[in-house]
DNA sequence: TATGAATGAGCGTTCATTCAT
DNA sequence: GATGAATGAACGCTCATTCAT
């Protein structure tokens, strides 16, 4: 795989350009972040800077997921060294992802403006569906692995893994919405619910 | 307030855009939805048919999100006409959402596309909360009734909403996903998981 | 084959464009015709003008080409009618058709111009070939026709067609050149070289 | 006239980027055939390169064209060599002409992608005109020759001559075309048809 | 009620070239 | 001798909307 060396100008600027773009995005939606919007709010000399250096638009677009990403694996990786249980590790994951929503609004922001535009490499329709895929596996490990050494009962994991991402993400909308959720309260009832379902038996209460 | 008044030949027209619009939205996503586009797969006459009759394309937008939100309104009532206890309101509400949604997938695709593109009739920047707002404030109705009568332990009402219509609407792009998700599978889970959580008391764990 | 209608202003509107970009090519060559050139020379309101009338600017190149082949092809009919042996046909097709070239000059050095430049409808690679082969079909047939009745000799017809068009082709570049060719003493050397070449037995003089 | 001195590797990396050059011209076409895309093609370490060691994109194509010129002017002299008749001369210079032709395809194809796109020196308008002239007069000159020694009768040299380059150069893009034109075919009907012409006397058919 | 015609503003992208080492 | 970085100008094209019947 060929892997593209850059000068340490080169990449910073595209930083500064990946910086610029993600503010725009949180601040006028992905519609209206062109090029030019994004020259004038980071105070670029001109436009062409921009496609200088990146490909072109979906690159941009890449590098502003993939930051993001790497800055919230690092984050989530730090926090996650010390859990031990499975569900000492579940806790952890669902609170540090909140904490990390909490802490990077503007980045989630731009990521839920992206999430539908981003196309694949080679050009395809894209899907988002690819983006959350590999997420949710990574959560569905966790619920997996607890059931293996019986911490956890036997329940869908895919199903509790898609709700448990689903009541993460809706978080950052309302953290900063008008008013705001209560985090520290959101994040005990989130780990609450999902501690609870996971560790009692469905046998007793069947429901259509 | 000003209520037009619309011809029966008026309102056809109208309603066959709106069709045609949703169609659209949900083939070719936001983006690509333009007059033009929606006028090629409608065999409209003339892109201007749509600028006739409908103020801009932020009113064509509007309608559909009303006429999909009337629909599952009313199906929302029928189904839930039935239920006594919050509990059972509660199980109705959330079987009877997740139906409507595998059962129009093409009109929550269009609600999806459209969602952050909307913007108020003054022009201001669009804010997707205002369209939830009142969609959870119905939900937590339910479960503040659940709680004054004695039915629910207590608990953050409002964080509790955010979850289940989190994994609700989340549900509908796993739904058509590739694989599916097990719809039968999912509403158990979710109804067992919620059902559990607001019936069981948090005096005895707490968590961080 | 559907067949678009166009009101008689459409129709007007785009003759007047295609004018505009005949003698745009004309006079800057392909390069520099671009829609903002065409619109400042045709004094037209707008370059989106241009683009609202044709699909794109390819459409704009086949409706440029097809308005000139049609009008070549009209003015030969005429001068061909006459024409009755394959050897009168030859010298009037001839004639007749540098005459077009000598009286057309903007519309031949427009076709130059647009030449290696059109791409196919469906957007293959462009290949000025498949335009010239039915041209050289058709000399091909005269050429074929006075073979087998005898009015011509025996030799391969596709080399001399390619000849005869060669020769008259490259006449329009040369005729309004500084010093330019003269018109009447270069027809009479190509009629009279080709008639001679198609009456004489190539039996006598084999050359390597 | 200043005669700019260039060190050997200098030289080298012109030849480099010339060769570069023209297999691109002749892959993708002149609208393509960008700095960008011969720093692809050629491996460079930088666009940079290019305009480094040619003062702009006009000396670049001049020096293609010379490279060629030169190629084919040696070429050509080597074949001339023998030949004592002006008759003899014609025909080599046709039959050496075409080979040059058949057996250096992509030179031919670069050079007859840059021909309409070459602007004198001091930026003028470009004209093939001022490339092609020597050329005819080159051609002429053997022409002239065989009249003055009665090898020839009269007839327009100018016309002849012209007519038989458009022959020759024609058969360029038909001899790899496809189908190809017949090579040792097309050079016998040349040699032959032109041959007949400047050797048998107009008195007799006069034609309109 | 419907339509054709027109339009200004904006888009991402491409180009050869220049600046500064 | 070579290079990275930067840049203004232009491109074809798309958009929702307005004008005028």
């Amino acid at each position: 795989m060929q892997v593209k060396v850059r000068s340490v100008i080169s990449t910073a600027r595209r930083t500064q350009i990946v910086r610029a773009a993600i503010e725009t995005l949180a601040d006028v939606g992905f519609d209206k972040t062109s090029f030019a919007e994004i020259t004038r709010r980071a105070g670029l000399s001109s436009q062409r800077l921009i496609s200088y250096h990146f490909e072109d638009k979906n690159e941009l677009l890449w590098q502003i997921v993939n930051d993001i990403y790497s800055d919230a694996a690092h984050f989530m990786d730090e926090r996650m060294k010390g859990a031990g249980s499975a569900l000492e590790r579940l806790r952890t994951y669902i609170g540090a992802n909140l904490e990390f929503l909490r802490d990077h609004p503007r980045e989630i922001a731009a990521l839920t403006e992206i999430g539908p535009h981003l196309s694949t490499r080679s050009g395809d329709t894209a899907t988002s569906m690819r983006v959350q895929q590999p997420v949710i596996e990574g959560l569905a490990s966790i619920l997996y692995e607890g059931q293996e050494n019986g911490e956890f009962v036997m329940f869908d994991v895919q199903a509790v893994a898609v709700m448990i991402r689903a009541s993460i993400e809706r978080a950052a909308q309302w953290l900063h919405a008008d008013p705001p959720l209560d985090f520290d309260s959101y994040r005990q009832e989130l780990i609450h619910t999902f501690s609870l379902t996971i560790t009692r038996s469905r046998d007793s209460v069947r429901n259509s």
